[in-house]
DNA sequence: TGAAACTGGACCGCTTGGGTCCGGTTAACC
DNA sequence: GGTTAACCGGACCCAAGCGGTCCAGTTTCA
C-alpha cells in the first residue's frame, strides 16, 4: 500500500503543533505531555516521536523540569522526506535498493537495481514538500465541517 | 520506511520478463511455473502476483491445457503505479487520506486532509515511470544523472 | 533536596504481508 | 469422451514489524 508509518504521520502533527503555539523558535518549550494532550495522541507515543526527532536534528530537546522540546529550524526548513526519513529511516521502497542487502534472486532479477529510479523520484517529491505546506490546510482551525463520513 | 511490498516488487520483475521472451503481445503464452522458473521466484507467489494483474487488467489469463499468461498492454504503457495499486490496492500513505477511515483525533489533527499534497506528489513520480523505464537496467545503459537529492 | 521532564531500553500484542496448499473449473489433445 | 495441463478462488498459517506501553535512570530547576 506504499503506506507511511503512523508514527511518521504523528511526527508531522506534533511539529506542526509545536511550531503552532512557539512560532518564535526562542520562546518557551513543550512538554510532551502538553503535546499528547493537544495532539490527541498518547503521551508515550508523542515522546518516542519526538525522541526520534531529537536524535534526527529537529527538535530540540530541554531536560530537566521547566524542560521540553521545541523546533530547531523553521517548519518551510523542515521536508516530509527528512521526518519520514527521521522516524521510519531512510527512504528505500524495496530490500534489493542499491544491492545493500540479500536478494537472493539477483542474478535472476530482470529490474537488478532499477528501483533506484523509483526511489529517487519519490524522495524528490518528498523532498519538495515542507511542513509550513502540511500547515496550511490546519490552520483554518474550524476545519471543514467534520463530517464524520463512514 | 516508505516500503512497497514485496509482491509489487515481484510483479514488476515477472512483467518483465513476461515481455522479455514475448515481444510480440500476440505471441506464445508464458505459464507460472515457467515464470517462476526464469524469475526464481516461487511458483505459488507467482500465480498470486499474476492473478491480482489479471484482474487488474495489466495480463491476459488463457485457462485450460497450454493456456498462461500474456501481457495486455507494451511496457511501455504500463506504469509502476499501476502495478503498485493493482497488488496494493490504492496508493495511500495515510490511513486518514480524503477522511476514508476513522482517525480518531481527527477534531485536534493539525495536518488534516493534508496528506493528500504527498499522496498526489508521490502519485505523480509513480505515473511518471513506466516498466520500459525499469527493464532498461538489464542493459547497461547510464541513461540518467541520478543525483541522490540528499 | 525534591519534583518535573527527558533518556534509553525492554517488552508485548496485534496486524499484515508473505507464502503454501487444496479442491474446482476450463480447455487442448489423444 | 476421457485425460491432462493450466488457471481460479478460496482458506490457511507463520513470522516480522509496527504501534503502544512501561520502567529505571539522568538532568535541571525551584
Amino acid at each position: 500500500m506504499l503506506r507511511v508509518s503512523k508514527l511518521a504521520d504523528y511526527a508531522v502533527v506534533v511539529l506542526v503543533k509545536l511550531a503552532a503555539d512557539t512560532d518564535c523558535l526562542d520562546c518557551a518549550v513543550q512538554t510532551s505531555p502538553s503535546l499528547a494532550c493537544s495532539t490527541g495522541v498518547p503521551e508515550p507515543t508523542v515522546a518516542k516521536v519526538l525522541k526520534a526527532l531529537s536524535v534526527a536534528g529537529l527538535v530540540l530537546s530541554q531536560r530537566g523540569a521547566r524542560g521540553g522540546y521545541r523546533l530547531q529550524r523553521k517548519l518551510e526548513d523542515i521536508s516530509i522526506a527528512e521526518v519520514i526519513a527521521a522516524i521510519d529511516g531512510p527512504i528505500a521502497l524495496t530490500a534489493c535498493v542499491d544491492g545493500a542487502s540479500g536478494c537472493d534472486v539477483r542474478g535472476l532479477c530482470a529490474v537488478h537495481g532499477r528501483w533506484d529510479l523509483v526511489n529517487d523520484a519519490i524522495r524528490n517529491a518528498l523532498t519538495g514538500i515542507t511542513l509550513a505546506d502540511m500547515r496550511e490546510a490546519g490552520t483554518p482551525v474550524f476545519l471543514r465541517t467534520l463530517t464524520p463520513a463512514e
